[in-house]
This record gives C-alpha cells, structure tokens and sequence, in this order.
DNA sequence: CTGTTAGCGCGTTCAA
DNA sequence: TTGAACGCGCTAACAG
C-alpha cells in the first residue's frame, strides 16, 4: 500500500487532488446545483482513489439538517415492534434516511432521557409510541420544531400527527364479536398491563362492552411480566384452575393467545368446543396455527410506513395535529 | 408564553445565563474535570431555564468522537434478528451508545451502501452479521479504524472480531444427535438459502456428516423466500408429498420448523413416532409448543451484548483478530 | 477550578 | 458553471 490510508481524508483533500474548489466537491458528492459532467468526473475519481467518506457531522451542523430520524419504541421482546420497525425500516430507507432507536421498556422516564439525547442529533423527525408521555417529553418535541409521529395508538390528542387505532373499541369490537357468537362466560389472561398502556386501553374496551351487555367480565388472571408464549400457557391454566367454567378466554394479545392454545392442546382440551380461545394482533404465527386463531388485527407495519411517509417525505402545509385511523378487523378464525 | 424558545438554544446562551465561560458550562454537560458545587449549579439552572438540548453533531464533530454505533442487520423478519438487536441495544443504553440501524435484506451491494453512509456519522464501533462482505465494505471498516465486531458466524477470518457459533458445526451436531436417535431417511425443509448463508451452512453441515454416516440426504423441499411459520407449513407438506417415506426431518430454523410442528398436527400426524421434526435456533415459541421442540440453540441476545462490550466498552490492547465461540447446544426436546 | 484560542469539516450565501 | 469567505456549536489544548 503506497499510503497507510488511516483516517481523515476530508474533502479538502479530494478538491486538491481533483483540483477543484471545496464547493464544488461539495456539489458533486450531493448532486447539487449545475456541473460539468468533466468536472464531476474529476471529483468521482479522486473520491474513488483516496477512498473519501462523507463526514455528516460537519455537513449536518453546517446545513442545520440531517438525514437521521430518531425512533423510540417500548420493547424488543413483544412482537409487534420487531414488526413496526421493519415497516419504519424500509421506508426510510428508501427516502435515504437513518433511524437512531431507543427502547424505553415501557417507562416514560426512559423515554424521556431518549428523547433528549435523540434530539441532539438533529433528526429530521422523531417517531414515537403511544400519546402518553412525561411533561418534559412533549415540552422537548414541541421546542424542536420537528415533524413528530407518535405510533399505535390514537386514543388521545397527539402532538403533531398519530398513527394507529382506537385501543378501547378494539376491546369493544372483540367483546361484541364474542357476545355474537353466544359467549358469556367470558375470562381474561393478561400481562402486565400497568406498563402496556394499549393492551390496558383493550382490556377496558372489553370490559365496558361486556358490562354493557349484561355479560361482566369477573373472570380474570394476570400475570405480570412481558407478555410471552410461555406466560399465556401457564397463564390459561391458572385462569382455568380458578374458573373452570369460562366458555372463552381473550388475551392480551396473540403471543399469550398462542400459549393458550398450547395449554389447550396439552390438557387435550377441544377448542372452541369446550372453550373459546381469543387474542389480538394477527401475529403470522397465530393464523399458521392448526386452527387458525381468532384474532383482531392492525396492520403494523403499514403504521411504520405510514408514519414515515407523512413525517418525513410529506412536506404539505402543517394543518395542526391529525390522526390517522388504520383501523382494524376481526380474523374469525377457528378458535373463538 | 414569555419567549417562543423555538429553536437553538446554544451552549453559549446558557453560558452566558450563568455567567460563565462555554467551556465550563461544557465541562458541566459532560460530566468532565473538577467543578465548583455552586458553578455547576448556576449552570444547570440555566440549562433548566433554557430548556437547552446538546448539540451531538457539534460536539462530536470537534471531539472527534460520537456515542453512535452502526449496527447492520441483514433482515427485520426473522425472528432471531430481533433478539440480537435486544442484546444490542441494552447492552449500549447502559454504556450511553445509541445504535444508528441498518437492514440490507442479505444483499451485499446494500450493506456496502449502508457502511458507507453509516461510517458518515463517525460511530465508535460498528456491527455487522456475518463475515462475508464486498471487497469495499471490508476497506471502508479498515480504513475508520474503528472497532468492528462481526456477528453470528465464526466460520471465516474477521475483520477484528467475531462473535458467534459455527454454522457448519451446528449442522454436524443436528446430524449426529439425529443418527444417535436412530434416524436414517432424513429430510430437509428450507427457505432461500442463497441469501442466507449460515442457513446455507448448516445445511452443508449436516449434508456432510450424514455424507461420511451413509445416511445421505437426498430427501429435500426448498421453498424460496424468507422463512416463516407458514411456509414452514407448507414446506414440510410438499417434502411429505415428494418423499413419504422421510422418518425426521430437519428445517432451516425455528420459524420452518413450528411450521412444521402445525402442519403434523393438522394432518394427525404422530409425532415423534411417525417423523421426528428438529429446528434450529430455540424460540421461545417452540419450547412452549406441547411437545417443545427438538433443535439447536445458541444465544443470539448474548451475542448482541457482547459484541458490545468488547468493541465499545474493551479498551484492551489491540491483538489482532480475534474470535469468540458462544458455542450452540442440542436441545433435546420431545420431536425428535 | 476556570478561561482563551483555535479549529473540527462541511454547506450557505453571496459574487463572479 | 465555479469559487471565497464565513460560520454552524462545540471541545481540545493549553494557560492561569
């Protein structure tokens, strides 16, 4: 190697050895402004031979703009994220933008510290999960003057645009879709709902429609944790030990709904014959089951990309905070 | 509101609130040398008043240094993705790192791009998976001098350091733990192998070892596209179709595999005793199957943090490149 | 314990 | 179609 190559070839370096001005390195590496197809050759070709990378600190602080979009969301662990983010993945990466993540395990402490030290990145915008957040989280996004989503849920006033569903009339609509199909005996296997705001927000949806209709739900059993495969296994059996007579069990979601069809399937158990089995999400999983669970289901990724598409690539004049219903539907299924 | 506090609250704004110099009330951001109680009060006093936010892009610029890691993962949709980057990403919340994402569906031109426009941000470290990259993805990392930590797979030389399992080796050991069980008509279901290469390698593994035990496996279904419950399914039907006569089969990971987990149940199928079923990966959703299945585990979230702590927390000489073995372990299961 | 000086590597704004 | 001058906001390296 005739040059060690460490570190640092600027494009300072590259304009000498093309032997042209910064500026117009410059305009070349971003496509900018008018040049001669000559001189953009020149440039290219010393970029190619000192093997030059773009420093996008120095071009972002120059500019005041970058191409980083900050993403915060509650959990690895939980299914659905994995399923957002991919939908949040590739739509910026498309737009050519770069997300900076941060998880904040369902604290709204977390999530703050997240978005201070997000912000300082100067994203172009910031996605975020759910309308509930600390005092100073929405003082810090609205000072920012950046485009702000926050996704999954829009069951409340957001700052700046929502993504998601009603939380509380899915609850409804899975209670009014049980209560059709002649359930009244209703049970309930859930995680820890204190930290999953949304799976709470169905839980209530649920139990208002259920008291409604003269059907309360008083059959219950949380687990506490993450919801997991596992925890709705054991957790139906707990359920069941306690109130042999559910005629259906709703859970917090798909991943517990699947252990719950686990445990039915171990104990023997004809399902819906003997009990109904119902969860919420629409997982891939759940629908290649034997019997397909019923379910309720959001298009997940689809907020992800929706979000990125109206925060990011979306330039039309602000019209003050909107939201977006996805909307949801009831997959019959063959459980419940 | 007495000020509109929109946009750009300096460093040098609170300075001068506190009336100190910008560089004290650095030091008093950061953390850094020795601060009189009472001069870092009025600074964090001021900072309050502001409501000022740190400049990342400014201050790494003049440091040389970020708190940025580029973490390239090849997919969003396999299931073990997600896992590593939970790893990752508690493993670098707690350090103060904060990873910038990149997903390249399994292409290298793609991971060539996204090392490139990560490298911009001038990141402390990057992750990428596997050791197989192009030519200029290669020299751009060795170029950053930065720590570069490849994960997954151990079965080639490193740019600096691998941390993962042999593929080939885990495809051996399925293989043996399925000639021990006394299995001889072996079958194989997977997903689009040209894309995943450890996958692909595994399979080589195993192809070899049953090769040298006179069991050769010539019982096969590919189904093309990422793998996933479903297809799994489907796959495991297509091979039974062709080869009726398999008495195991083993799937390209855990996602095929409880796919073919369903596919058995639907179909009535006894389970060890008609066909063994063996994965590869251990989810969580397939030990909380009825009968757990039968595969081969690694830590993926394990990987994901130590691959952080040796290339952003490790400060230790430099030795060359080095590898780190979690190894993988038979999960023996009640499917094979 | 605190301050002064001097950039970091780009892009913006003008002018040519 | 190209360039010169300036500054983005912060921190390193000294001094004091």
């Amino acid at each position: 190697m005739k040059r060690p190559a460490t570190h640092g070839v600027t494009l300072a370096d590259v304009a000498r050895m093309a032997g042209v001005s910064e500026i117009t390195a410059s305009r070349v590496m971003r496509d900018r402004g008018p040049i001669r197809a000559e001189t953009r050759d020149k440039v290219l070709r010393a970029v190619a031979a000192t093997g030059y990378v773009r420093n996008g600190l120095a071009g972002s602080l120059a500019s005041a703009r970058s191409n980083l979009v900050g993403v915060i969301l509650p959990s690895h662990t939980n299914n659905v994220f994995p399923e957002v983010m991919a939908g949040i993945g590739q739509a910026l990466s498309r737009s050519g933008y770069q997300p900076v993540v941060g998880v904040t395990d369902y604290d709204p402490a977390t999530e703050e510290a997240l978005v201070r030290s997000l912000l300082a990145w100067k994203p172009a915008a910031m996605i975020l999960t759910g309308l509930e957040h600390t005092r100073e989280t929405r003082r810090m996004l609205e000072t920012a003057s950046i485009r702000v989503a926050e996704i999954m849920d829009i069951d409340n006033r957001p700052i700046d645009l929502a993504i998601g569903f009603s939380h509380l009339e899915a609850g409804r609509a899975s209670a009014r879709h049980l209560l059709a199909r002649g359930y009244r005996r209703i049970g309930y296997v859930g995680h820890d709902l204190d930290a999953d705001l949304r799976a709470a927000a169905r839980l209530k949806g649920l139990v208002d429609q259920l008291g409604e209709a003269g059907a309360p739900l008083e059959r219950r059993h949380l687990t506490g944790g993450a919801s997991s495969v596992q925890r709705g296994r054991s957790g139906l059996g707990a359920l069941l030990a306690q109130h042999p007579d559910c005629d259906v069990v709703v859970f917090s979601n798909d991943d517990m709904a699947v252990g719950g069809v686990f445990h039915a399937m171990a104990e023997g158990m004809d399902v819906p014959g003997r009990l109904g089995l119902f969860g919420c999400n629409g997982l891939d999983i759940g629908q290649a089951l034997p019997k397909p669970l019923s379910t309720l289901r959001a298009n997940r990724q689809r907020i992800g990309e929706i979000a990125v598409e109206r925060i990011v690539m979306d330039d039309g004049p602000e019209t003050g905070p909107a939201i977006i219903d996805v909307g949801f539907e009831i997959v019959a299924g063959a459980t419940a």
